[in-house]
DNA sequence: CTGTTAGCGCGTTCAC
DNA sequence: GTGAACGCGCTAACAG
């Protein structure tokens, strides 16, 4: 059963007593170099037919699609909000963005949703952390097609036009120094491996802040993965007199973490101070309340659409380095906020 | 600055010493009738000169896109899973799906999108609770491009060919009568109005609930976005001495009053039980856990790819019914399991 | 089995 | 200002 017929321009311009090209003209400059009257009488007559223009034969024949194509690990959380916000400034700028999902850094799917995409002949590629490694990237994506990267540290210019990366490394930093002014006298980053660079990111700027502070303290790394939280908490916390800080990978790591610790009764902030990245839903609404750091989603798509725009000769501003650092906003609430200085 | 000109079929036909017929059916039909020798030496040619097929030519040429739409409101929590979802059921069925979020119900972001599809000559579209109405609606589908619902009750025949919805109704029923034989004096649902239809299907589940019950039990309907949750508690439970129970619209309604008891220190399950829907990371790690109705993704997806693939004439198995119900699964947590249960 | 040819729907020259 | 004609890259009959 194949699809009923459309109507098309040809019939448009018989219905309107014209020739095609100056329906084409009509319906898609808006009617420049037309007589108003010839102008009334194609809209009425595409109007009336119910007319819809078909992508396929308007793309094949100028060789453009006005189409970008995102390619994120998963819908959830942060990456469905970052695609939200990109699907808008897409929108913005004429362009509209066709959002794949890799099924949470699978190589094998990536790959295929970037072959899917490039078929279609996408004006540019936007991806979230390349799960599959720059070798097969490169062979790929020599297309020609330009590609922006999202947290993509340090790629090679001839696979990525530019990237976009969140300020983790700097946030996670600060608040290794933000736990420390408030008395923490042992530090502890939760990260999450199975998210390489972001995690990696973090870490680093971890070890950073930790360098920085001016007296020797008590520091490790854990993964959330292999991490039995209750006791973990025992004896990182229970077991001591000393007030602890933990910086987790995300709210979803705060809140596994908020929750043993509720459960065992410890007080927060005085025996465990904590602060995530993020600032979600979760940050915003448990008990008590995650200090976390907000991602400004709309200035992060906004780069990274803008560079893609640069690249297609539109006239916009775009940050002259290849990667564009955004900041992240650091969110006091009551995790770290001791209750003296109410 | 336009594309780079891509690789064709010419130039491959070119290099293989072959015509365009035959480059298109090996690469196409995998080989179906050709040659073992043409066949390697097409496929060949293919690879070295980085021959990509041009998604829109073919369509336009047969007619046929292999592409589904989607339309929700959002990207976020239990929209971006289904989403994951429908487009792993549909590649596996070799579809590819685009997404398009309405940025929260907004009639014309949803309405542009709709457009946007049925420019592109989509083979199916499949949204999620349809903001704009019906009448609007059924303007722009009567494309012929079939269209399935997801939690859309009661839309007539002609717009949509079937609709895969879930048992929120019966979920909330039976919520009712579970809180009741728990001991629950008092009864409250609270609901996000913001989220229409679905909304709606959970009041009607839980008025049903009460009426079912061998006994009068006090009980009322509040909303979210006009209630101020501390307040509500305090009034509800911590003035009587009465257990209460809860049935919360979706896990984020759950986390706020939950969070708001345990900052009021409200014995939960003794004075105050709960139960909530999603079954998302947040009633599995939130504390304590929160019993929720578990969504199974999976079989609604595959339910709205068949229909539609039945409509494309694939033989596949589709509930006979035009709305199917997929039922909730209910996963028992701390919320409501008394202690002496234990 | 393989090649020839006629579209698919639209954008874009050019003449008129 | 308008219309005829060609091309975009590919598929689907047919011929051979």
């Amino acid at each position: 059963m194949s699809k009923p017929k459309q109507v098309t321009i040809v019939e448009v311009a018989a219905a309107a007593g014209v020739s095609i090209a100056t329906v084409s003209n009509v319906l898609n400059r808006g009617g420049i170099r037309s007589s108003k009257e010839t102008i009334r009488k194609v809209e009425l007559a595409a109007e009336q037919l119910g007319y819809r223009r078909n992508t396929m034969a308007a793309g094949l024949s100028r060789n453009k699609t006005f189409e970008i194509g995102l390619i994120v690990p998963g819908l959830t959380s942060y990456y469905g909000r970052l695609a939200e916000h990109l699907q808008i400034e897409a929108h913005q700028a004429g362009y509209h963005l066709s959002v794949f999902s890799s099924g949470g850094f699978d190589p094998a799917i990536e790959r295929r949703n970037l072959e899917v995409l490039l078929q279609r002949r996408v004006d540019g590629l936007i991806c979230h952390g390349l799960a599959m490694g720059m070798e097969s990237t490169r062979a790929i994506v020599n297309s020609g097609t330009p590609l922006v990267l999202i947290n993509g540290w340090g790629w090679p210019e001839d696979i990525a036009v530019g990237a976009v990366n969140l300020g983790f490394a700097e946030a996670c930093r600060q608040s290794t120094k933000l736990l420390a002014d408030r008395g923490c006298e042992s530090l502890v980053y939760v990260g999450s491996k199975h998210s390489k660079v972001i995690d990696e990111q973090r870490r680093l700027g971890f070890e950073a802040g930790i360098e920085q502070l001016n007296r020797q303290i008590p520091h490790h790394i854990v993964d959330m993965k292999e991490l039995d939280v209750e006791a973990f908490l025992q004896e990182e916390i229970a077991g001591q007199q000393q007030r602890v800080g933990i910086i987790a990978f995300d709210d979803h790591v705060a809140l596994k973490l908020l929750s043993a610790a509720n459960k065992l009764r410890i007080d927060i902030p005085e025996r465990l101070q904590m602060i995530s990245i993020n600032n979600n839903y979760i940050a915003m609404h448990s008990y008590p309340g995650i200090s976390s750091w907000d991602i400004p989603y709309t200035l992060q798509a906004q780069m990274a659409i803008h560079k893609l725009l640069h690249k297609f000769g539109h006239s916009v501003e775009t940050g002259e380095e290849r990667e564009f650092e955004v900041p992240l906003t650091f969110i006091e609430r009551e995790t770290t906020q001791l209750n003296d200085m109410e």
